[in-house]
Order: structure tokens, then C-alpha cells, then sequence
DNA sequence: ACATCCTTTCCATAATATGGAAAAAGTCTT
DNA sequence: AAGACTTTTTCCATATTATGGAAAGGATGT
């Protein structure tokens, strides 16, 4: 049996973070189902450690006490992937790679490259555009706001395959989440491929896994036939670093 | 009147952090004076929803769901940043950027440009190497494993002024930490300095905030005057974005 | 100035979190 | 393989806290 302020408090940090951050008490209590003084009383406590802050219009955020605690954390769910990986190189024979949304980018965070002699590499920390990535359609594929984030970043020309029409690209991330994965063919880097799953937590997409190397070799392999065995890796690792959702 | 319960379970979440993320329960025990049976309690709700997981051998570590409400929170942070790092360019004349260190780097998360035409640019997302940058050398100046940063990152030469020599860096770092200030004297890229002051949260330095220009025009500034100014900023971010500490 | 909505405070009490002891599990030594 | 030791997990009586509805306070709009 859980401590059920525990629980509470983790409802209202997890309101805000769905919130974009920052919401008032009426939106945290509409969400959490959770009484006015109930809830106040354990923003006042995570105030006081910095984990939540007030705005001046009376609206809390989560607070900096949360970055320490998320980089180390994230700094061990990378280590925790790398297994995870390695499977998926050797059932591909590609590097594979895991991928975060930061702000409006993707950011590579783990990486276990092929044995092969000509590989892919991407440089773990390298921030790229969501748009003709794999792992980028994956992660917005669960968002309800890829649109309004396509607005933002723009949808630049990497390459002669990119897709540069916002309701073609929409219309992809429909493709993406009825089948369970998404394909870069040359939209990124010409004559490179690369096929992502996504990685959940129960609820929500967190990260997705890559694996990619020369167009031809990609093409080569049966896709629906990978893209299942890397969907069940991504889900053994989700259900390790993320638990099994509740 | 804060919720004991949901203090101490913080208090369990920054045990785990400031061991690297893993420990066991006798160890958590050790730091925060809580009996056992209360940690395995608190723990035991932490699990559920995966902000903590067990590995095999029965110690506990950070878990993944504590890296989405970091990535929010961090998106925050940096938002907050810009009005302090626009006094910062206000003062200076010059550059102000915000750096965290993401495992072994120094990462810029934040950054408010100079007006000037001839302005130093550093892209937002951004790794470099600690020992060559002044927000580094604030970083690593606060932590008593930066020989072994060292250690593993290695100090490549980036120009003529490089520090290469890591007892010569080590007691610069003492110097930092010293002084409340750090410089790079064209050691990252020449004919560019750059000063670095760190960003508290009350207990470790969780940032650093740094001006950055032309060798000749920050050389021109007095730079004792200049670091007090800048350090009186980020105290007063820190208070904003990590509370007073406790 | 008033109405409305949202946030904060208060406090009686229902309900929970507590923590010491015992049991269970894992590791190390012989 | 068995015993010693250390660490973790479980249990449950009860002390103590967290609760939550009502009232008070604050901010916004007219």
C-alpha cells in the first residue's frame, strides 16, 4: 500500500509537467480531482524545497529542484538503454540510437553503434529538428500539438526527400501511430535510412529507439518484420526505466 | 506547515541524487536519519510510479519518470534565466549565456546576445568540454570529482592558451572557487574571454551564468567590479529558480 | 463599490503514517 | 553446506498527522 500524500503530491507535479509547467490551483484541482486545502498544502511543502515555485499572478510551476534530480536520473536511463540497444544493432546489424524531445528538438541521448566498418554515427547530446527524423515523428506522433511545434521549427529542406508540406507531414504522423513506427528515407541525410519505435511509460510516449545505416541495407530488411522485433525491445525497456504506468 | 511525509520522501529522492542516483536502503538510512521501515514505505510508492526502481540486487535508483517533469522543469528554468542573463548583457556589453553540465559536459541551455554587431554566439543546446570554458571551470570548481572528469574527458589543446596540464587546472579551479569567478582567456577559441560566476540553489552549484567577447573589450573592463555585478544576478536567479534552499 | 472567481487559512477529527521488532533474504566465511 | 552477519522487508498498535469543508482573503472585471 502506498503513502497516499506521496501519491497526491506526485498527481500534482505530474499535472503541472502535462500543463506545459505551470497552472493555477482550480486548473491542478480540476485535473487531480484533488481538494483546495489539500492541495495547497503540499504545493506549500514543495515550495519550500524549491520543487515548485509561484508566479506572480498566483500560478505555480515546477521549480529548478527538479532539473538536478531529472539529469541525474536521465544520466542513468541512458546507461539503463544501452542493453537494449546492443539488441537492437545485433537484430539489425545498424547502430541504434534513443532519442528524447527537448523543447522542440530531438536530442540523442544513448548510442551503441554497429560492428560494421561503414556505420552511422550521431554524436549523443546532438540536437536535431524533428521533422525528418525517424525518432521525431515517433515523439510527435503522440503529441497533440506536433502541428503548432512544426509552426515553430519551421520544416526546413535537409535533403531532396525531406517533406516540406506541413499537411503531408501530419498526415505521416497519422501513418506513424497506426502502424507503430516511423521511416526516414533520405529525409534527414541522403542515402541514410532509419526505421524508430517509440518508447512509453504507460501513458505517454517519452523517447524513441532508432536503428539506421546505409539506404540500401535498410532496405534490404524485412520492415514490418523489424519494426516488431524493435517494438518489443522498446517496450521491455519502457517497462524497466519507466515502470509499468499506472 | 509542511506534509512530513512528502518532505521526507524528498529527502529520499536527494539521497539517491547525490549518490549518483543509486543506493541501497541502509545507505539512504545513513543520510537521511529516517528508520527503515519508513524509506521502504515512501520507496514502495516511489516504485509504483517509477520515479524510483530497484535494480537486482536490491538497491534503489532514480527512475525514468522523474525525466519528463526535469525536461519541463528545465524548459522553465531556462525561460526564467533570460531577464537575469538581459541584465547580465546590460552590464557587460557583451554576451550572457547559462550553462549546466549534462554528464561529463558543459551544455547551454540559455543564452541573451549582445546588441553589438561583433557578438559572441554560442547555439543553445551546445556541448563543449568543461576545462576550457569559464562556466566549466565554475561547474567543476564546486565538485570534488572533477580530477576524475578530467580524468575521463581528457584536456585537449583548443588553442594556445589551453590549459593542459591538470594540476595546473586543478589549482585554478581552487582559485575559483577562491575568488567566486572564472575566466577563459582565449583558451576555448582564441582572441574570445569570457567570465563565469556559478548559480546556487543553497547547497551546490547547479549552473553557471557567464559574459563572453572580444579578448580586447572584456580585457577593458574591470573585471573584480564586472564579477561582483554578475554574481549578485545569479544569487538573485538562484533564490528565484531553486527557492533559498533548505 | 460590488460581483465573481480563485486562493489561502483554519481546525475538529477521521484516517493515515509511523517505527520498533521480528521475519526474510542475501552475502561472506569457514 | 552451514552458520554468522548484514541488509531489507513485513507487520501492526497507536501516536500523530493529513484531511477537507467552510470561511476568510485576494485579484480581476464591470
Amino acid at each position: 500500500m502506498s503513502v497516499q500524500s506521496v501519491d497526491r503530491t506526485l498527481d500534482i507535479l505530474e499535472a503541472l509537467a502535462d500543463q506545459g509547467g505551470e497552472a493555477g490551483l482550480s486548473e491542478i484541482a480540476a485535473r487531480t480531482r484533488l481538494p483546495y486545502g489539500t492541495i495547497h498544502r503540499l504545493l506549500q511543502t514543495l515550495l519550500a524545497r524549491g520543487y515548485v515555485r509561484q508566479e506572480s499572478d498566483r500560478r505555480y510551476a515546477l521549480g529548478g529542484s527538479l532539473v538536478r534530480i531529472g539529469e541525474v536520473a536521465e544520466r542513468l536511463v541512458g546507461g539503463w538503454a544501452e542493453p537494449y540497444l546492443t539488441k537492437m544493432v545485433e537484430l539489425s546489424g545498424e547502430t541504434a540510437n534513443m532519442a528524447v524531445l527537448e523543447g522542440d528538438f530531438v536530442v540523442y541521448v544513448a548510442q551503441v553503434p554497429s560492428p560494421r566498418r561503414l556505420r552511422m554515427f550521431a554524436e549523443v547530446g546532438r540536437r536535431v529538428l524533428p521533422h525528418s527524423t525517424a525518432v521525431g515523428k515517433v515523439l510527435l506522433a503522440d503529441r497533440a500539438d506536433a502541428a503548432a511545434v512544426f509552426g515553430r521549427t519551421g520544416l526546413p529542406r535537409r535533403t531532396e526527400h525531406t517533406i516540406t508540406n506541413v499537411d503531408r507531414l501530419l498526415a505521416e504522423l497519422v501513418t506513424v501511430r497506426e502502424r507503430g513506427y516511423a521511416m526516414d528515407l533520405g529525409e534527414e541525410e541522403l542515402g541514410v535510412h532509419c526505421l524508430a519505435v517509440p518508447v512509453s511509460d504507460g501513458d505517454r510516449v517519452v523517447a524513441g529507439m532508432s536503428v539506421s545505416g546505409p539506404a540500401d541495407r535498410i532496405s534490404a530488411l524485412n520492415r514490418d518484420e523489424l519494426a516488431q522485433g524493435l517494438r518489443k525491445i522498446a517496450h521491455d525497456f519502457g517497462v524497466e526505466a519507466f515502470g509499468s504506468g499506472r
